[in-house]
DNA sequence: CATCGGATGTTCT
DNA sequence: GAACATCCGATGT
């Protein structure tokens, strides 16, 4: 497994957000590993983009990090409660990245079980279990990336990062991204991107009308 | 399984 | 004072 390159953030961002399914996100702490593989990203892409934190070039303190070097984490908190990872992409001066919507569980089960249900994962019912990590917040609490402790955090570090992983054999399908039906018109632009019928996706698309 | 509403607190107007 | 890139439990089918 080869931890991903810089230069490989620096790429336009909605071929970033793509390319990131089936790579594995990876936090080292305290001799532990837990390991995630990426499932579900959502691109946001500054400017021009209204569903976007930085919509209009807006820069605030909360949203710093997204003006910053590509392949560091912008995380921040949501409805007061959930905390979301996002890598920045592109370069300095350009307030674009991809939220990490879900990922499959891949090690460090039993801290994610205890992070999400002080339980043991054994212990976990069947549906806690395809919980574990299948939403933005979701992980967030699984992983324990708290925006304290991760927000502006370099990808490039031993803690915190995002390796190759074998993602030959996933399909990637597209989608309008969830929650920001308050965003006009881009709302509809399909910059959702996730692994076809797989079981951590955060929700499934609706069935096809026509 | 689908839908609905409350929780919770930070951010920005 | 309102909005918010969400989650969970309760309720009805």
């Amino acid at each position: 497994m080869q931890k991903l390159s810089r230069a490989f953030f620096q790429q336009p961002t909605l071929k970033v957000a793509e390319a990131l399914i089936g790579k594995q996100l990876i936090k080292q702490h305290d001799g532990e590993t837990i390991v995630g593989k990426i499932v579900e990203t959502e691109a946001y892409i500054g400017p021009e983009d209204r569903a976007a934190h930085t919509y209009g070039g807006r820069r605030t303190k909360r949203n710093e990090t997204m003006f910053g070097e590509a392949g560091h984490a912008y995380v921040y908190i949501i409805y007061g409660i959930h905390h979301c990872i996002n890598c920045v992409t592109v370069g300095p001066n350009a307030p674009e990245g991809v939220l990490l919507r879900a990922v499959e569980p891949i090690a460090g089960l039993e801290s994610m079980a205890q992070r999400r249900f002080q339980r043991s994962y054994e212990m976990l019912t069947t549906a806690q279990r395809r919980q574990l990590t299948n939403g933005p917040g979701k992980l967030g609490q699984a992983f324990g990336i708290t925006r304290d402790k991760y927000n502006g955090h370099d990808l490039q570090s031993e803690s915190l990062y995002i390796s190759d992983g074998d993602d030959a054999a996933i399909s990637v399908a597209t989608s309008p991204r969830v929650g920001i039906d308050a965003s006009g018109e881009a709302k509809h632009y399909p910059w959702r991107f996730f692994a076809k019928d797989h079981a951590y996706v955060s929700k499934r698309p609706k069935a096809k009308a026509d």
